[in-house]
RNA sequence: GCCCCCAUAGCUUAAUGGAUAAAGCAACUGCCUUCUAAGCAGUUGAUCCAGGUUCGAUUCCUGGUGGGGGUACCA
């Protein structure tokens, strides 16, 4: 991490020198038209803390800086030139696997829990959207060095199990479905595998085999979307182990549980997270929802993790509040549990806006999704967005335009240096070490490198913000850059070794980068398209 | 009613409070005897409205307008 150690040498130089709180300092990535390597604004936002003339600033601080870089002070933003001597050693240090990897964050271990669809019908759309968000970050996260668990939480008990099991049951039996049911077509498919003898079964028995159905596609979907779960944790699991009932004991022993009208209560109104009251155990004895599913989240943190990231659509997002207020109440730190939301996909088909609802089971599912535009697209896709864009997914669009993605922008670069490599291999040019000292790179050599460089400061606002659309945004931009260097310069120069050589180690660095980013968001990086 | 999210080019979206707002699609003009034209070069084109804070606002605050979501002893 180059840049970040920059950054600190400059932090230590500014306020040793100048006594200026640099705490904050830190490099941007300049506008083209200006030329620098690296730019800061640090000048002009410390004069105001300061309550110093903001160009004097900037002259103090060039100065300060002057040691390790070549600063100019242009209207009080300071501009950078690297050192030629940067890049060589750049190129070194970004081949390790851990580059990116800071040990700090190594002791940080993260669960983050996403999709976590119900188990009682297919992936759909929206499902895509949170495994695409969930396993990036978590590709991210791990990519920074922090230790990641990924998890899906099956809700296989309760109410919906037994409406899943009436609806198989009636499907299978030929009876119409209850008005309550799950009324779409797989059930039909599930119902054909049904073994005949299960005419004999108790509903039960049909709950639990449509549940095992279900989840088993629902793995199969994930495993063909690239997301790999460490854990598929199911809610049974909790009661086994007598979890919500502790966690009920708990609350009741902080003096947080109290009882009234029949049912039992958390007393959040007071707690300023959560606005009202809520029920733990309804007035029938059953628990509600929200007690085993803090049962739950008190589980993840007893396995170790000192950092819990929920990803939920925005349809959940008015469960924050009380979710926060509950964790809080049994005492787990307001920092260490993280809802991330996401907002919700709407779909158009055919010009119109479908409205998406299970019951009337009338969605496109993740699987068919995969199937027409494939895992590659359709996670670039995803990814590319803000996670609080409100998109209109064009399914017909979509699939249409499927090969005008700019995912394969970006894979083609993959495929083209790859194809330099072979070309180089062929006229014996691979191999050859470059000679730094005595060759200058020119204007989009430096450009494409640099571009190379700043992606640790792309993955590093991936974690600020949680999101990782950052990552395809810049693997973009670094594809444009690549093209147009492409077609504007050849790699592979028999009359002049020294160029191939330099410009061979840039395109190892270039092809490098664009593997890692892809590979953070799920997408394959071809050698031949 | 109250709460949360959003509003940028014809369309879909980017932009730690910084410099000339960036891409893709669509439209138009050129470029394959060269390491892959799934490419390159170029043209047209945008910050919802009204105030405020700031040296500086697409970004922050207030109020509108328009859209999405939420407001269960559902899961």
């Amino acid at each position: 991490m180059l840049i970040r150690n920059l950054e600190e040498q400059a932090r230590k130089l500014l306020q040793k020198d100048f006594g200026i709180e640099a705490e904050n300092f830190s490099f941007t990535e300049p506008p083209p038209h200006i030329g620098a390597d690296l730019a800061s604004s640090f000048a002009m936002s410390a004069a105001k803390r300061a309550g110093k003339n903001p160009v004097e600033t900037a002259k103090l601080a060039a100065g300060a800086l002057s040691s390790i870089m070549d600063v100019q002070n242009t209207g009080g933003f300071l501009n950078f030139k690297l050192k030629d001597s940067f890049f060589p050693e750049f190129l070194d240090a970004f081949k390790s696997e851990k580059y990116f990897s800071s040990p700090e964050k190594e002791k940080t271990k993260i669960n983050i829990e996403f999709v976590s669809a119900n188990p009682t019908g297919p992936l759909h759309l929206a499902s895509g959207s949170g495994a695409s968000l969930g396993d990036s970050l978590a590709r991210i996260l791990s990519a920074l060095g922090y230790g990641v668990s990924r998890e899906y939480y099956i809700n296989n008990v309760g109410n919906q199990v037994r409406m899943l099991g009436l609806s198989l049951k009636a499907r299978f039996s030929g009876q119409p479905v209850p008005d309550e049911g799950y009324h779409g077509e797989y059930l039909k498919d599930i119902a054909a595998e049904v073994p005949e003898e299960a005419a004999s079964w108790p509903p039960e028995k049909f709950g639990a085999f449509a549940m095992e159905k279900i989840v088993s596609s629902q793995k199969k979907v994930m495993a063909d979307f690239n997301v790999d779960f460490d854990l598929w944790f199911e809610e049974s699991s909790l009661h086994e182990r007598n979890l919500p009932a502790k966690t009920l004991a708990a609350l009741k022993e902080k003096n947080m549980a109290y009882e009234k009208d029949g049912a039992i209560w958390l007393g959040l109104a007071e707690s300023g997270s959560d606005d009202k009251d809520r029920v733990l155990v309804k007035s029938g004895g059953i628990n509600t929802y929200f007690l085993n599913d803090l049962a739950y989240h008190a589980d993840k943190f007893s396995r170790g993790f000192n950092k819990v990231i929920d990803i939920w659509g925005a349809d959940h997002h008015g469960y924050v509040p009380r979710m926060k207020a509950g964790l809080e109440a049994l005492g787990y730190p307001p920092e260490a549990f993280t809802v991330i939301i996401h907002q919700l996909v709407s779909l158009k088909k055919g010009g119109e806006t479908v409205k998406m609802s299970k019951r009337a089971g009338e969605f496109v599912t993740l699987s068919e999704l995969i199937s027409e535009v494939g895992t590659d697209a359709c996670r670039f896709f995803f990814t590319i967005r803000s996670p609080k864009t409100h998109l209109v997914f064009d399914i017909d669009l979509a699939k249409k335009k499927s090969n005008e993605n700019p995912v394969f922008y970006v894979q083609y670069v993959h495929a083209r240096i790859n194809s330099i490599f072979e070309n180089a291999a062929q006229k014996g040019l691979s191999g050859i070490k470059p000679d730094w000292a005595s060759y200058r790179l020119n204007d989009d050599e430096r450009k494409l490198l640099l571009k190379v460089v700043y992606m640790e400061k792309v993955l590093l606002q991936c974690e600020k913000e949680l999101s990782p659309h950052h990552i395809p945004t810049y693997l973009t931009e670094l594809a444009g850059l690549f093209h147009s260097f492409y077609d504007r310069h050849k790699v592979v120069d028999e009359t002049n070794k020294q160029a191939s050589a330099v410009r061979l180690a840039l395109m190892g660095a270039v092809a490098l980068a664009i593997r890692r980013g892809l590979s953070m968001i799920g997408v394959s990086a071809p050698e031949r398209m």
